[in-house]
DNA sequence: CCCCTGAATAATCAACAATCTATTCATTCT
DNA sequence: AGAATGAATAGATTGTTGATTATTCAGGGG
């Protein structure tokens, strides 16, 4: 099995070389499958097939974002209020610069949510499990108010939506999305209705 | 003036008719001329494009619904706070059920986010004034807490963003949504932070 | 028996021609 | 003159044909 993930390595890496030179689309297996020293067929008993391979750079890529946002919530010195805030603006600046940086990772990326909306499901998830984990914190402290962490969770990525994808929907530059975002983060934490000063723990 | 008023009437109701048999692309500046018994060229007179005779069909359209949503503001015997859930929930309502019923509204829909992104944003802006003044009026009440209405309205609109063109992104089912949004406007409404009972006025 | 190959297949794509149609404008009518 | 026409144009759309290429699978080693 561990030979079996070396070759998928190796397959990876030579196509991350082809996509990030050519693009995905200009890519053929055959020429993958040549830079591997190998058959095109032998591909599919490594991946199910090309957008597989892509899928599997994009996760790499991924896994490193999700380590640092859970490294950022789990930063418990800072009240859960702030760090939500890094949480969300480490997730748009991150995605934007990407995106923005890159238009072999923006064609994928395209590639992808079109043809593969449910992994773009799996990292919400993802991320909702991080999210969750900050309100549960903030709620021991006392600083968030008590409540099904879970629910909100999904809420608040609700309402952060137009944030997660800047440029596939938007068009808006980052300072303008970044603008938006203080505003609806300091909406969501603080409510619209009239409060009382917080009774701050910590 | 009055006469050339009811040209663009007459041209707006051959081509409604037209759109909503054939559809948009399959419906012919040359046709919509002959039923108006006029030359295609002449229709130029009175529409810049083929395009803005859409758009035209769909303001009649949403200019009903933008009352709809003033008389929602306005019945002040509610408290904002309901108003506010009623607005969102009539626009959702009523967006989703228009493009799902009716398939050549959701052809037109398509074609003028696409060509005429600038239509939508007269949209947001014009319910943002509405927005506006019932968060006036919240705050007038002490229901809201004090603040800058309009870039309120602004965040408000942006955390609901999800919501205004709902199978445009998200293709989930109205009940679906209706859950969210629920979610999402508590949350907003009260914040996430822990408070004291809102001193609630009225 | 398990790996692997590479030709066969079917789906997709690019390029080109042919057609159609939105838009313009020189001209005609009133 | 101002209103209206409809032929001319340019750009988009469609249909077609010929590759290209992802994917499969019958068979050849090891």
């Amino acid at each position: 099995m561990a030979v079996k993930d070396d070759v998928r390595c190796q397959i990876v890496d030579a196509a991350k070389k082809r996509f990030s030179h050519f693009g995905y689309a200009k890519t053929t297996m055959a020429e993958v499958a040549t830079d591997c020293a190998m058959s095109p067929g032998n591909l599919y008993r490594f991946f199910p097939g090309k957008l597989d391979i892509a899928e599997a750079i994009a996760t790499e890529d991924y896994q490193h974002h999700l380590d640092q946002l859970a490294r950022l919530v789990s930063v418990s010195e800072k009240p859960a209020r702030e760090r939500l805030r890094d949480l969300f603006f480490q997730e748009l600046r991150r995605t934007y610069n990407k995106l923005e940086s890159d238009p072999r990772a923006y064609e994928i990326a395209l590639i992808i949510s079109r043809e593969r909306p449910e992994y773009a499901n799996w990292m919400l998830a993802n991320e909702r499990k991080i999210l969750t984990r900050l309100i549960e914190d903030g709620q021991r402290r006392g600083e968030f108010a008590p409540g099904n962490a879970d629910y909100t969770a999904e809420m608040l990525q609700s309402a952060t939506m137009k944030f997660r994808y800047p440029q596939l929907w938007s068009k808006l530059s980052l300072p303008k999305l970044e603008r938006e975002l203080e505003g609806v983060l300091a909406l969501v934490v603080d409510g619209l209705c009239t409060r009382l000063p917080c009774p701050d723990a910590a």
